[in-house]
DNA sequence: CGAAGCATTGAGCTCACTCAATCTTCGTGG
DNA sequence: CCACGAAGATTGAGTGAGCTCAATGCTTCG
């Protein structure tokens, strides 16, 4: 775990530091971290579960803009008031800073900044990218990609039960079409269809089985 | 310009090393500055003009995913590979640095590398409200809005010539249909839409002028 | 003045959305 | 353990916003 967090490159001993002034906290799935319009909301590192950030218009049309995986950075040091919402999908666990303590420990570990700066520039490839196919590409290319990077995420084949390239999609449908920019029903169809083409497999539940990686490729059409 | 720029934290004789560690270079509207696929880009600052970010499909589908004014930072210090393409567009002048060097130069002025996170924090949450905008705004709410936006970004209010809140939009039809996610053509009827109902004026070439700013920003049903 | 590039306008179509009904899955309590 | 209810998922029918293709107009520069 610790690993991968921000405070990868740091002693032991600074290490205590960091969980004297962080405070530890779960959080139950459903619940929100931060709300957008929040003062000075509070950052750190999602230590366990996963985590959505989401857009909404004035009218209530939402839009996740990013998923947090464990050991990911949540939040932003620096901004007055939060932009986004910030929701455990799952229940989680976190380790939060307020912002001031965050800065002056970014003031003192030089590699925690430079580590943060990398996430950062990482986060913004990966939104551009989603800009990309959320303004130019189709609904089955947005599927096919988003199955595609799915199955690369998810480190539980459940090859254990006979079924190879099976693994569980760690999102409802409903969640897939907030990533994807678009509705449940249209990511059902798409699945639907896929399952049809023999592409994929859904066996029930979340659990999908990739039959043809090379037909999916080509569906995909990444950049 | 300095006092906007990443180094503008920077003491004058550090500024100097700078200038002899960084190559200036013009370069003409429409010209590439780093072409997506770049193995380690350089990176730097842009000095004047206006340069586009874009990232394309392999069909050839392109968005932009983000532009750049005086001051902005162009590139990433880290990426093994450019993403996306940056082009100049209009005659600009940049500053730019090979990788090593300005990492070097990170870790030798925190200040810079502090302000480098700023942005990189503000342009990942401009791109997330980009990615609000391209899965679930309009395109009417998407031409109000970029319209509210671009006459923020404008200094230059052509007063000047009798016409108040008027001024000249920065890019082409083409180039805004590329920012917004759309077609040209669905650009220019819903700019004649606007005009049609006087909320308005278009005055010939690039030049627009809001007449009724609360009836625009009522389109907008900005987040 | 002519040509090239940009912008506008029109007609028609398609893909994804909306609305609505049904079916499945899963957790809960009797 | 099963029945029930709620939430999620699938399927269908119909609509419409924005795309495509195509023609025309404007503007700016040689």
């Amino acid at each position: 775990m610790r690993s991968s967090a921000v405070c990868k490159g740091v002693s032991d001993a600074d290490l205590a530091t960091f969980h004297r002034i962080g405070r530890r906290s779960r959080v139950s799935r459903g619940q929100a971290l931060i709300w957008a319009g929040d003062p000075h909301p509070p950052c750190g590192s999602l230590v366990s579960g996963m985590v959505k950030i989401t857009a909404s218009t004035i009218g209530g049309r939402e839009q996740i803009v990013g998923l947090l995986y464990p050991g990911d950075f949540i939040g932003q040091p620096f901004a007055p008031q939060a932009e986004f919402t910030f929701t455990a999908l799952t229940d989680a666990q976190t380790c939060m800073f307020a912002q001031r303590d965050f800065r002056r420990l970014l003031d003192m570990h030089s590699c925690v900044e430079q580590e943060l700066l990398r996430r950062m520039a990482h986060s913004l490839d990966l939104a551009r990218h989603r800009m990309l196919m959320l303004a130019r590409q189709s609904a089955g290319e947005r599927i096919a990609g988003f199955l595609l990077e799915m199955e690369a995420a998810i480190e539980t084949p459940l090859a254990s039960e006979g079924r190879p390239n099976a693994f569980e999609l760690p999102l409802s449908r409903g969640q897939i079409a907030e990533v994807l920019g678009l509705t449940i029903e249209t990511v059902s169809r798409q699945l639907t269809k896929l399952k049809n083409r023999g592409i994929i497999a859904l066996c029930g539940g979340r659990s999908v089985a990739i039959i043809d990686r090379g037909g999916l490729e080509g569906l995909a059409e990444a950049a």
